[in-house]
DNA sequence: CAGGATCCACTATTGGATCCCG
DNA sequence: CGGGATCCAATAGTGGATCCTG
């Protein structure tokens, strides 16, 4: 399996993800020597993963963006027929022990977020997997009115939190950052501090920008 | 059927609300003469109509608040069993030929919802409509958040109507106000200006309170 | 018709549950 | 597990259609 070398500047990776609009998903996995499963079930994260094959990012970067030197993230957006997204976007599980004293600048939220590759994917369920094909990149940066909004919804996290009121953490909170299970099953259980001193068990949590949000970013709605 | 004398006072008027509490429409009907069919959908404004007299709402006002000397528009609200409402609440007709011409602070909207009294009323399928039971009254006024919404809402249709742009006019408009069509059928049509300088035959449309914002006003929300 | 509203088929959204890879 | 995400049943929202009274 190839995997493209990092891209030594914005202005590639920008080049390198042009050049993959219009292609499909087969044609891209077919050049990566990547197989793809029948059943679109058995492939979720597949198309993430292999555009960042197809465009160099670093494997298995954890705290930082995809792209470390350029401080860029990579995210894949699932789109409907009209150029809408389908789905909300994940951006980082939630550390639940750390979050409190993490201020939104040093937050692994804000690392992904101050700037994004956006890669459009076709996700029509009539679509096969290998048909679907990539569209237009955009990079973007959010606005200061938009970050506001972010750290907003982060502070209100980081808040309950705090006040140990982790089963407060569901997926009505937030305006563009969204609180949502993530893990692989509900049965996963992690330790979170509780009103006192002590813990509780909780289900894994991570930070999603909601479709809402996406939709407004590839609409140019700024 | 009898009417009662309108309240001459604030406190008389919600000390007649607050009696309305608990007793069945059924109840009331039968106090005012008044005969309700079996089937809810002969039935619809029936409740309404019902609480204007049983408070003595000036029956008829027009561009005025029900209670017109004391400046207070009456609404029932229809509430599923846990309390919230079910539906939009209708404010008033849209007149597309003077709205560009008229200010918030001139309109129909701003002086009917300045002070609204929201009578709830029980509004579950499952209840015949005699026995579904008034509830606990609400004097409300909107907080300067709230009414700074409910103008820039109100300001965006001014607009759009202003352009010309009445078929934009739908339901997807205004975050606490929305605009939805109000007429006996959808063969109604009214003249609404156009681009130019002339009209087009559009459905008539009113302004209602959108459901979230009704429920967040019940539920103490300020 | 304007004021009092509700019905309801359809669509869109929600958010908890789940799946692959290394 | 953490990073890459999507699935899908249930709920909420939409808005056209409709109904009564004066």
């Amino acid at each position: 399996m190839s995997q493209a070398p990092p891209p030594r500047s914005e202005e590639e990776l920008v080049r390198r993800a042009r050049a993959l609009a219009g292609w499909t998903v087969g044609e891209i996995a077919g050049a990566h020597g990547v197989a793809l499963p029948a059943d679109t079930t058995r492939a979720k994260g597949l198309v993430g993963q292999l555009a960042e094959r197809a465009l160099g990012a670093s494997a298995g970067s954890l705290d930082e963006p995809d792209f470390v030197a350029l401080g860029i993230e990579l995210k894949t957006l699932p789109v409907r027929p009209d150029g809408r997204p389908k789905e909300s976007t994940f951006v980082c599980s939630i550390r639940l022990a750390d979050l409190p004293d993490t201020d939104f600048e040093d937050s692994l939220v804000w690392k992904k977020l101050r700037r994004v590759l956006f890669v459009p994917v076709e996700a029509d369920p009539a679509l096969a997997l290998p048909a679907r094909r990539f569209g237009a990149p955009l990079l973007w940066s959010p606005s200061s009115e938009e970050r506001a909004v972010l750290q907003a919804d982060y502070e209100r996290v980081a808040t309950l939190v705090l006040r140990g009121e982790v089963e407060q953490l569901t997926g009505h909170l937030g305006t563009y950052l969204q609180v949502r299970p993530k893990a692989a099953d509900s049965r996963a259980r992690r330790r979170a501090p509780d009103a006192d001193d002590g813990f509780i068990w909780t289900g894994p949590r991570g930070f999603y920008l909601r479709t809402r949000f996406t939709a407004r970013i590839l609409a140019g709605l700024r």
